[in-house]
DNA sequence: TAAGATTGAGCCTTCAATCTTT
DNA sequence: AAAGATTGAAGGCTCAATCTTA
């Protein structure tokens, strides 16, 4: 703990109203909608080219990184933002597809590591080309550079808070 | 891949290249990752407080604010961007809860409407409560004034385009 | 025929309990 | 006891079929 640490609350800094102003709720409402708007866009393209849910690309793009090492479903989970019992249900899908094969994890008799299989990877590599498409179409049809930049970074201003 | 999936493009068909760039799929990713932590924020707030999920509140301000004359299930639909079905689930929950209640409607006898009870006006007003405050938590707190009306610009723009 | 709305069946998500290993 | 992971049961979402009225 160092002094910089410290925060010196004044009487004036406790926030006495938790009332979001107008632009505040707007900014929410408007993040729904446009989520809600876009990610139905993407899911409806690779349901209609006869592809796999979103959900299953983020598996296989993790797995194929990470190559023949592997991951354990707590890394995965880590990285998806998933529950515990999210991350087992849908790795068990792929695996039944045939798209990731779990191996007995050495050195942790708990758990398994997963790897994904030569039809995995060919299944994400389809899925891109529908995904690819799809994202151009919601994000890169509308917004120019500077703007998915400043998109981004209010964004990362969400979810991680730098006060 | 099958001979039936080619396509066979003429030249002069391809405006340019479907890819999108780091940028565009920057901004994607980072609209998923600010929808799944902040939405599930919220969510979680709400629960803790042993208040019903988000999508309830929905269609209880959207009745509170029409009033007596109440509104057809297929409007709600309209405003809420939920299917068919989907709302006529939502609204059967609610109406068990004894939150709405559906009249039949005058006029067309397909339909009924829906009007919030006094009961469903009094859960609203708790509800705001809660996720009035975790908006500010995720939104407010994070960004200025001209920063959220800079993301409300931005999203608007993915759902409208205008060109 | 189309529009408004509901529903049975199947799949996915969630909760809570459980199991194994650390 | 805690961490990694799974699972039965309950509830929510989706698909497709259905029903009634316009």
């Amino acid at each position: 703990m160092v002094a910089s640490d410290l925060k010196v609350n004044a009487i004036a800094c406790i926030p006495k109203t938790m009332k979001p102003t107008d632009a505040t709720i707007k900014a929410w409402t408007s993040l729904l909608r446009a989520h809600s708007v876009t990610f139905s866009f993407v899911e409806a393209a690779l349901k209609d080219q006869k592809q796999p849910p979103l959900a299953w690309y983020d598996v296989l793009l993790e797995l194929e990184r990470v190559g023949e090492k592997g991951m354990r479903p707590f890394e995965l989970q880590n990285e998806l933002l998933l529950p515990q019992y999210g991350t087992s249900r849908l790795l068990g899908r792929l695996e039944k597809a045939g798209y990731i094969k779990s191996h007995a994890c050495e050195g942790d008799g708990r758990g398994q590591t997963m790897v994904i299989t030569p039809l995995g990877r060919q299944v994400r590599k389809q899925m891109w080309a529908v995904y690819s498409k799809a994202i151009e179409q919601v994000v890169g049809r509308n917004l120019d550079q500077a703007e998915a930049k400043t998109l981004s970074m209010l964004h990362s201003k969400l979810i991680s808070p730098n006060e």
